[in-house]
DNA sequence: ACCGAATCTGACCGTCCGGTCAAGATTCCC
DNA sequence: GGGAATCTTGACCGGACGGTCAGATTCGGT
């Protein structure tokens, strides 16, 4: 058996799985599953190919354990935004402007987890289905709560979600049209500053929280 | 040379040709350009897998004539609906329900859109800078016009689009992850017309177009 | 009916790629 | 210091996949 123990803690262990594991969540981005060549992991970890598979085993599991993290971050990020505590002006300002730092400074991960669904979420099923659909409905009634109370106007508080989901994603998914439609001169800082400022006002305004309205009838 | 003539027009060819693009749409739009095996396609189209090779070559071509397919209706359906003689309210609200409806009769095309991005658009890239990056600045150009007369609101145009592109293609291409939260009870018709109803919102009341800001008014 | 062009098709090929393996190096623990 | 466990590595498979080809079949014009 070439299977390594189930739980070693040596330091040479860690140092190279995580060198596996960040080229390895560069090459799926870049590439997506089907893409991706083990040796070009490899190549990219600097490390030989026989090492991923002494770490991983086969190139599915390496995936799995790439795409656990980014979930990992996913779920974290909504959990500090959208609970009933916070006020929804700031909760969902916060929340938009904590997904488009993650899809700026981390892209790839977005894109894994895009071509994953893409494909039908062959591995991710589960994880959608259960903890996902779980951690929405949270979310939903943190959001009924604030309507409730009349803070944000009426709005299906899932698909609000998938919107801004979807619009903030869309800055690291879909980079290159981004990039290619508003030409060389745009450059980064002043893409993600209009991208944030365009989303929230979306968002907010366009579900009816309270401060903004107030903005707007004035 | 197995190559066919520039430019025939038998009868034979063009079924044929459609059965195969018919069939390389859905293959690529379910396991991307990487996934999707010609031996697949071949058997979806109920053709033998080297007639795909006469009619197109290789698989690249193959994917190409798809992707070209796919562009063909996404400028349509922009160049119906985004143009200054429509009020913003209808543009914007027609606009969103056709790209919607484009999302759920045709997802496979906007998956292999989204795919093709996600691989940071190899093929597309010229279609991105030139005409795409052209068409924007058109409809740019609208939203501005109707900002000048006060019918719509202060909103960065480019990034409008971005956010409804966004939005809308959500709905087809990551469509396994909306079923999976909203839960086995939730109805294809019930999805789509919550989806209208929670973007067209997003997009009128966020970028203040005039009708509705009248309505929030009241 | 005839003939060249177009279309179709099964069998085949070379390459690439995920995965394996056995032997060598290093680390860890007593 | 020694032996076992862990880690590293180049060389090596077997199957899968895109693409080819030569021969069979059908089509279109006269």
């Amino acid at each position: 058996m070439g299977m390594p123990p189930p739980a070693g803690a040596g330091a040479a262990r860690r140092d190279s799985m995580r060198a596996i594991l960040a080229a390895a969540e560069l090459v799926f981005s870049r590439r997506g599953f089907e893409g991706a060549r083990m040796a070009e992991i490899a190549a990219e970890s600097g490390l030989p190919k026989a090492n991923l598979h002494y770490y991983f085993g086969t190139k599915e599991r390496l995936y799995r354990a790439v795409l656990e993290d980014i979930i990992r971050q996913w779920l974290d990020t909504a959990a500090a935004w959208i609970v009933p505590e916070h006020a929804p002006a700031e909760a969902l300002a916060g929340y938009v402007r904590a997904k488009l730092m993650d899809a700026r400074v981390r892209p790839g991960a977005s894109r894994i987890f895009a071509g994953e669904l893409l494909r039908g979420a062959p591995l991710l099923m589960p994880f959608l289905a259960d903890e996902l659909r779980r951690r929405v409905g949270e979310m939903a009634a943190v959001i009924e709560g604030w309507a409730a109370r009349g803070l944000i106007g009426p709005v299906a508080p899932a698909h609000l979600f998938f919107c801004i989901w979807a619009m903030t994603q869309t800055y690291a998914d879909f980079d290159v049209q981004v990039r290619a439609v508003l030409g060389p001169s745009a450059d980064e800082d002043a893409i993600f500053a209009a991208a944030e400022a365009t989303v929230t006002q979306l968002v907010l305004h366009g579900s009816f929280v309270r401060d903004n309205v107030a903005i707007l009838n004035t």
